[in-house]
DNA sequence: CAGTAGTGCGTATGGCATACGCAGAAGGGG
DNA sequence: CCCCTTCTGCGTATGCCATACGCACTACTG
């Protein structure tokens, strides 16, 4: 709502696009938004998503709840910084004249890590598309290693989005592992197997035959490889890209 | 943590798959699990998940807070019992013989008016693997479209998650605009327009200059038909399962 | 040397999930 | 037929949360 430069953005996230200076007023600030952030992003890496209120970020820099307010305007506020804060800057950019292909899975690879060293990131409850200044940054990444494919404009947003879904969601599935594992305890052997067991147990096979036979096949009861379920994923899309770009660029 | 049957399962989630008979000693329950969750599904469908609070759902009801745990052991219960509400039984199977593309597509449509209908699902804080009624049913669905395609059942199991994590990622856009919609008003197109106006401003040309080509081109600065842009990703996804399906059954 | 804008922060408000325990209801065993 | 076990609704209380408001103070500007 405060808005100097009509950017419609909220005071904290201009000063993570470098606008607004200090005005050299009032009275040293004791923090820092970079502080604050920091703060966040390590209380959710140590205890989790939910380790992060605005009582206990200021307990961590020693300093008092309210305080945390001059710096961000609300908590939600706070969230969006520590997502821009915990993607960071996507790492360089492959060498000219790398093929799409290679160039957009290095991409994907790239966010996955980054969404695997952060899993917390996909608890955050998301309000909508993200204006930060590494987010932007990520997908200026992803808009040029489709340049030489011949695809327009808006097929290349839709492509865009279509694999950092796909990578979000892959990254769901860790994380939702990784929770049961906190939850319940056990290695992911044994948190898969007694997810395989009660399904066992409650899918009747008459009604359910297939789901059935993919539990008889024993699929279910340890987890694979997540790099190789990554990969078996993010190829089927890159072929499906394949097969766009193929169409548009038949040379 | 009460556990009957040795499923490992809540009790609420044991009532949901039909287990659990009442027996016959004290007061007759003046509630049900069914209207419990009914009533918290219509507020989330009216007022948006935040609606959802144990003591709002109890006044809905005309009853008190605290009844309601006597039926959901804690708040999420609720929640997953909620999305099996919402998602509902899956709609009747294609006719037999139909080919996988076909039938995988009409799966995910289905899929995608299920969530169009209850934005709020995806809201919901996710904690781990559903195991469902509803979810299970609409599993089978999924692996029998897959049926007729000679894949392996974990390679069956990857493209199921690959095309319901699209199906999900492509909602959540939706329900992310119809977010900025409620919370700054206007039409999508204002909306869009406003977002592009406001990153044409912050990304510095320079810097990003696939993004600034991308916003000169005026195609982020009105929406396109969701239905274009749903079936634009999933024929991408559905290609890349197919140059699979191929490459195992060349015939 | 005022005035003023910005600071840290104590206090208060209202919401939230939920633990605990009591009073009463209903069926079962003697 | 009656008591006892089991289950119900629910009032109360605890502790956490985000955050509005206002006060005291600071450091620069004119």
């Amino acid at each position: 709502m405060s808005d100097s430069d009509g950017t419609g953005l909220s005071a904290s996230l201009e000063a993570a696009w470098g606008l607004r200076e200090r005005p050299g007023k009032g009275p040293r600030p004791g923090l820092s938004l970079e502080r604050i952030v920091d703060a966040a992003v390590g209380l959710a890496a140590a205890e989790g998503l939910g380790a992060v209120s605005m009582g206990r970020v200021a307990k961590e820099l020693g300093a008092s709840t309210m305080s945390l307010y001059r710096y961000v305007g609300a908590k939600d506020e706070l969230y969006v910084l520590m997502l821009d804060r915990a993607i960071g800057a996507p790492p360089p950019p492959p060498a000219p004249g790398t093929g799409w292909r290679e160039a957009l899975a290095a991409w994907a690879w790239q966010q996955r890590d980054a969404l695997r060293r952060n899993l917390w990131m996909l608890r955050v409850p998301v309000s909508g598309p993200p204006i930060t200044p590494n987010s932007v940054a990520w997908w200026e990444r992803g808009m040029v290693a489709l340049d030489g494919t011949g695809l327009d404009e808006g097929a290349k947003i839709s492509v865009i989005l279509l694999v950092s879904g796909y990578v979000r969601s892959e990254a769901g599935l860790m994380a939702d592992l990784d929770a049961a594992i906190r939850a319940t305890g056990g290695t992911p052997q044994q948190v898969m197997s007694r997810h395989a067991r009660t399904l066992r147990r409650l899918a009747d096979p008459d009604r359910y035959p297939a789901v059935a036979r993919m539990l008889a096949s024993g699929v279910m009861d340890e987890p694979d490889d997540p790099d190789f379920e990554f990969t078996f994923g993010l190829d089927r899309v890159l072929d499906g890209i394949q097969v766009l770009v193929d169409r548009v660029t038949p040379g």
